[in-house]
DNA sequence: ATTTTGTGAAACCAAATGGTTTCGTATATT
DNA sequence: AATATACGAAACCATTTGGTTTCACAAAAT
């Protein structure tokens, strides 16, 4: 199974998941915790973020901190680059709309 | 089924009809030509696209096109602001480490 | 030394997913 | 009028998904 970063996200699990690891590192149980899930089902999830190369692990004892490996998440923010593109071009095509209207305002 | 826009970007076809439909309108015919899967295949794709609101439609005869609503793109581009808002902070962070540094080096 | 705790992995299950083939129907073409 | 084309929807199917329960094992706590 081949898995990439944009199916890491599509479950709403896993989302909330990344937000709760972005800035602190927490332990499986932890994270069970938050959900109304079991820890396993839990582990799956961090498994399956594990695959997508989006966490960092760190043993301390018999617990595992995960945390988000946050610069994979830029891999999103950069498919998103070639429509951000269009809606910010149609933006400024709007924009000199409006300054275009104004300006024809002023003449009459 | 409630599906969302993660949902609707997870599956790779999909992925590409939307950058496909991004700058024009194409009817489910034409997309189905970029791919090698059936045109009911594609037509399914439509549909989850379509529940999620990521689709204008036209109907041109018995034509029908579809075109991205390129602001519900944006909608990703927001749940991502919380993870760039975390990647810009530790990029000025790195930078101010390395202004400091430098300033170091200079008064020895 | 024994028990408790934290974890991953496996076996299992119902539901969702992504594809196909088949069909009905509206619109163009001949 | 008959045929061809464009489309959505339904029935079907194998695989994947997201959950569970159960198990094995290492590390703490007692």
């Amino acid at each position: 199974m081949k898995r990439d970063i944009f199916q890491a996200i599509a479950d709403p699990t896993r989302r909330a998941i990344l937000v709760l690891i972005a800035t602190q590192a927490l332990t499986p149980n932890a994270l069970a915790d938050q959900f109304d899930i079991t820890r396993q089902a839990v582990s799956k999830h961090i498994k399956i973020l594990n695959e997508c190369e989006l966490l960092e692990q760190e043993k301390v004892g018999r617990e595992i901190y995960y945390e988000l490996k946050i610069d994979k998440m830029k891999e999103v923010d950069q498919w998103l680059e070639q429509f951000r593109k269009i809606w910010e071009n149609r933006f400024d095509q709007l924009d000199d709309l409006l300054t275009t209207l104004k300006s024809e305002n002023n003449e009459s």
